[in-house]
DNA sequence: ATTATTGATTTTTTT
DNA sequence: AATCAATAAT
């Protein structure tokens, strides 16, 4: 073969397993592809050789990937194999992109009349709230943010309202399938599509139109899904309806890092997908790239402990590598102290700090650890949080740019009419969404008319100035959006309200509206016809790991889910205890427990060089102290694996072991003569025989104080008032 | 009718 | 700490 022959530039340097990988031609294919096996590598090089050898047209070949940065970052590499023309034809995105752009192909088959506004879960949130409010007094005092999270498990699940209903009893069910129908009625009016119908669309889309769906099918000649581990049923269906046709599906994943089941992901997808698809061909990658062989070691370790896999032992040549090393401090600001501390240490010897990540379980671990790498003036960066999209400011700015495109979106609509404040209150905006409902007309033209229709209202005249201002952009399509939000930032004087507001950090939110119109030139830059409608559809899909980009010279500070997929040489793993990390949510779940158990896997499997534990016996939580012991991850590694800094032991170091049900015996802990050496206050104490008052409620009896002091929680029956949980502080008690 | 204030409630992960 | 609902004040 000539050097520059496709075929041996696309098999070049890859193993043997690789290889089959990138030449398997048609039928199925899962490929089992462990942590750090190189399976971008091999879906890049199978996507160039499907093009430049098998000839097949890269508008015909569907790649799926977990977030758009993967599905750019991926177009990218193939580009560098085949040219930049065939990179950019290919299909390539994530489930939802692909299906939005599906959907809005065909969005006069499922009844849609203007632009499909893609609704996130706040905007969901307040459009339920909405609907309670309107269904009346017998759907009140249910929280907007619960119904909102069952519609969305139950859509998860392909419920719809009435199966929903059917498939259990009580009258809180009968309640949510109620709001639910109403739901879904208010946002198919305004053109509204949640995050689950994105994909739950699609599959109808195709279930009632056959000929759609074989046209797609015939269409894609190949069908590839990355992280195949976290599809959903929806996702499922979709995939398997796109390869009816010529059965050429390939997919790449691992069961053991499989961690968004609490999202709808469902194992069985991969762990079945030899029964879902005939004759399947099987490959397994567990020849790691990444890691040194210590850092695996303690992966395996861990993982072994899971029954529901596949079970695979992911190994290295590479050698063993740097002792891991294990920290446990005192509290979590200790802790965050020796991350810094390690963190310099790491710097000082010449490791750029891109190269160094910090992972953990919750977001509001972040705090102590900024605060110790603030100190420490160690450049670092966030990655998530309150994710940029969804903060306040933005929002509302976002909220005008959506009426523009879409002035039917009510949520939009009374969001934008209340910030700023312009003297129209929520009983205004009523009106005119009524007004609007009834003489079926939108938003925008209803408040401009409203007050010919005699609807009244202090706040109107302004109302209806910044609805014409909205309705004369409408014709200047051309306008670039970043363009757009400065005007309109403007015209409304944003930045003078969010002054008025007198918050602290109203600069902060203003410079983040300044972000904003950067970031929306950026997208005007990048794409080819940048569009109002192509902005707000990229804002609305956008994941919180999408914008990040290597090489800023900064530490990273990220939770375990966003740092799927990436990796990093120095990789420090916090609050690994018992409750955080496995979260107290999974302790009473084996299933999920497992999963707590994969997350765990995929933390220890980002790093390359040096991987660090760490926890901390006492952990500050919103409302008390919580003593804490060591996540029963650490037990489960023999103690030989790690290197514990001399002063772990001397606190007594070891991770308490609570039995699993219906799982084998756990492994030993470390040394059963260990002894805790601080003594916690008990957590429960029972409070029988006192009596609380409260300054409304009166006085009640005590049935139960949870933790101790002032911060304790303490379970009070009022007479007339019901069981309360209230503050100790907020209670004299006395003995009865 | 609108806005400001108070009081209560919450603990996870996110396309 | 931050967000939301109920209540008070304008």
């Amino acid at each position: 073969m000539p050097p520059d022959d496709p075929r041996s530039l696309l098999l070049d340097g890859l193993n043997d397993v690789q290889r089959q990988g990138v030449e398997h031609g048609d039928g199925a294919l899962l490929i089992l592809a462990g942590a750090g096996s190189g399976k971008t590598r091999v879906l890049t090089h199978r996507l160039a050789h499907l093009v430049a050898v098998h000839g097949i047209p890269p508008t015909r070949i569907l790649a799926v990937t977990f977030t758009n940065k993967a599905a750019g970052e991926m177009r990218e590499r193939v580009a560098g194999l085949l040219g930049i023309e065939d990179a950019r034809q290919l299909w390539m995105g994530t489930f939802h992109s692909i299906c939005l752009r599906l959907l809005k192909r065909h969005q006069e088959r499922l009844g849609f009349r203007g632009t499909m506004t893609v609704f996130d879960v706040e905007d969901q949130t307040s459009l339920i709230r909405q609907v309670v409010k309107e269904l009346g007094s017998e759907e009140s005092g249910v929280r907007a943010r619960d119904v909102q999270s069952t519609i969305s498990a139950a859509k998860n699940l392909m419920l719809d309202p009435d199966s929903f209903e059917q498939n259990g009893i009580g009258p809180a069910r009968r309640r949510i399938a109620r709001i639910w129908r109403a739901y879904e009625a208010r946002l198919r009016a305004q053109d509204g599509v949640d995050f689950d119908d994105i994909l739950l669309l699609t599959l109808r889309l195709f279930e009632t139109n056959p000929e759609i769906q074989q046209r797609y099918a015939e269409r894609f000649l190949h069908v590839l899904v990355d992280e195949y581990q976290d599809t959903n049923r929806a996702q499922f269906g979709i995939v398997r309806r796109l390869a009816s046709h010529h059965g050429n599906i390939c997919v790449v994943g691992d069961d053991d890092q499989s961690i968004y089941r609490w999202r709808g992901a469902d194992i069985t997808n991969i762990l079945e997908f030899e029964r879902h698809f005939a004759a399947a061909r099987v490959l397994r990658m567990e020849q790691n790239y990444r890691s040194t062989g210590r850092i695996l070691d303690i992966a395996n370790a861990v993982i072994r402990n899971n029954r529901g896999r596949k079970g695979k032992t992911i190994w290295t040549d590479r050698g063993q590598g740097d002792p891991v090393r294990l920290h446990v401090a005192e509290d979590e600001e200790a802790e965050a102290r020796e991350v810094a501390r390690r963190i310099e240490e790491e710097i000082g010897a010449g490791r750029s700090p891109e190269e160094i990540a910090v992972l953990y379980r919750t977001h509001a671990q972040s705090r102590p650890i900024e605060e110790a790498l603030i100190r420490g003036r160690i450049a670092y960066r966030v990655v998530g949080g309150v994710a940029f999209y969804q903060r306040r400011e933005v929002k509302d700015l976002l909220a005008y740019l959506r009426l523009i495109v879409n002035p039917l979106d009510e949520v939009s609509f009374r969001r934008a009419a209340l910030a700023p404040r312009r003297g129209a209150g929520e009983t205004t905006c009523d009106r005119i969404v009524a007004a609007a409902r009834e003489r079926d007309t939108d938003l925008l033209v209803a408040a401009v008319h409203a007050a010919d229709w005699g609807v009244a209202g202090r706040g109107l005249p302004a109302l209806a100035s910044a609805a014409e201002l909205l309705l004369s952009y409408r014709g200047e399509a051309d306008l670039a959006p970043h363009r757009l939000i400065e005007e309109i930032a403007g015209r409304i004087d944003y930045r003078g309200w969010l002054q008025r507001t007198q918050e602290s950090d109203w600069e902060d939110r203003w410079a983040h509206v300044l972000e904003m119109v950067e970031g929306a030139r950026g997208y005007g830059e990048s794409e080819e016809q940048a569009d109002l409608a192509g902005y707000l559809e990229q804002v609305a899909l956008y994941a919180q790991t999408d914008d990040l980009r290597a090489g800023e010279g900064r530490a990273i500070l990220m939770t375990v889910h966003n740092a799927k997929g990436l990796e990093y040489e120095v990789v420090f793993v916090t609050g690994l205890e018992e409750g955080l990390f496995p979260h107290f949510s999974s302790l009473d779940d084996p299933e999920e427990l497992e999963e707590e158990r994969r997350l765990f896997y995929v933390a220890a499997t980002r790093a390359r060089q040096r991987l660090f534990l760490s926890g901390c016996r006492v952990r500050r939580r919103i409302n008390f102290v919580a003593g804490a012991d060591l996540s029963r991850f650490l037990g489960e590694i023999p103690r030989e694996m790690l290197e514990a800094d001399p002063y772990a032991g001397s606190f007594g170091f070891r991770a308490r072991l609570r039995p699993l049900r219906g799982r084998p015996a756990e492994p030993e802990p470390f040394s059963e003569e260990d002894e805790p050496i601080v003594e916690r206050e008990p957590s429960v104490v029972s409070g029988a025989g006192l009596v609380a008052r409260h300054v409304r409620y009166g006085t009640g009896q005590v049935l139960r104080i949870d933790g101790a002091g002032d911060r304790a929680r303490v379970e009070v029956r009022f007479p007339g008032w019901g069981v309360k949980r209230i503050l100790r502080s907020y209670l004299k008690l006395e003995e009865s």
